[in-house]
DNA sequence: CTTGACAGCTAATTCGAATTAGCCTATAAT
DNA sequence: ATTATAGGCTAATTCGAATTAGCTGTCAAG
């Protein structure tokens, strides 16, 4: 990685850590292992680091949209593989969410700046919501949807149990962003609720 | 409200919004009217005034304990009350829960604080994870263990129960807070989660 | 009446962090 | 071999925000 893809990367950390006030450019600088007059061969100012960090958050977030586009999102290229769900594989898709949402490198960091920054910048509040709670929402509903299709689920409102079913992963997210050492309970208590829940909206399956 | 209450007032507003570094004192001093050198005959400087919202916080919550004691947080003294509860006594808990936190004047600003400073303060990340899950999650459990006993609830794994009630309330407080314009929207759906939890769990209400 | 303390003000002062100036070295292209 | 450029450094410089100095008016207690 180069100095400047270092720089981006430290300053992504620390920001998360601390909001983007709390951070001194001499505090980036030290972490890549240069002096901060450096850091100004790489990036105009501050906020220009700050920026990047966006920019290349954005085209993160089109690449995996593009490939939630392939495998997904697409109701009717990909139904049959939801109409038939076991509980074993509720726990797979909810757990594996959980925990891409938690571990990713990069939108883990993030999401914790997004944390930080939501309630005086309105675009981050937006991102937020859309990230956390309007993305996910939609995306489960629509799951739901086609799992009620299949009838291997109950067709109850779709926005409550969609509500039920992904608060509990979004409580714990936020829980284990905050205290990382609380993350295997986080994980086994969502496992059970992954299968309570089966155990209530499931319809055949075992 | 005096001066040094009004300071404390606006500075906590501001750090709400804002966070403790992006918040300068001349600010502070503007909303209350006053100009910044004024400040320091009511405080010894800026992070004094900090620290004083952390205290009024702390007594605040001491009270708060206290009340939840004689009425809510003693098992043996009030356990009829929850025996028995109907569909709609659990809404008015929920929604009751819901609306406290988010609308209560000093609560609510002090959990934007929280929220932004939880990642680089090890007492604030404890502080919101003792107020806004462990704290609701041992209280509700301990209703829910009242009402599994009286037999009008299923008692299933009260931790998972637990979660999957108070779940929702977290994840719509937390988007109200960032987003106020759809409280409208999480009330409604919130009282759905109610009810759709009361006819899972529930037992014999109507 | 007068005195002292309270709460405000304007005008410094301080201080630290961001940024700029200007120099140096390595290296890759001509 | 020469030179331009990239990327680093140290030593200023700038600038803004926090804080301090020191003055003033008000008002309650004596």
């Amino acid at each position: 990685m180069d100095t400047k893809h270092r720089i981006l990367d430290e300053a992504l950390t620390l920001f998360s850590q601390k909001g983007y006030a709390n951070v001194y450019v001499g505090e980036i600088a030290e972490k890549v292992g240069i002096k901060a007059p450096s850091l100004y061969k790489h990036y105009r100012n501050k906020q220009a680091i700050f920026d990047a960090i966006i920019e290349e958050m954005n085209k993160r977030y089109e690449e995996q949209a593009g490939a939630l586009n392939i495998n997904g999102m697409n109701p009717a290229s990909d139904a049959s593989l939801y109409e038939n769900i076991s509980e074993d594989r509720l726990v797979e898709i909810g757990t594996g969410l959980f925990l891409y949402f938690l571990h990713d490198d990069y939108t883990s960091r993030f999401r914790k700046i997004l944390t930080i920054e939501q309630f005086h910048n309105k675009e981050f509040a937006a991102l937020y919501s859309s990230q956390y709670v309007d993305g996910p929402f939609s995306y489960q509903k629509m799951l739901f949807k086609l799992m009620a299709a299949g009838g291997s689920f109950a067709s109850a409102d779709t926005d409550v149990m969609t509500l039920q079913f992904y608060s509990p992963i979004y409580l714990l997210l936020t829980l284990c962003d905050r205290e990382p050492d609380r993350e295997a309970e986080a994980c086994k208590l969502l496992e059970k609720h992954f299968r309570q829940f089966g155990r209530i909206y499931g319809g055949r399956q075992k």
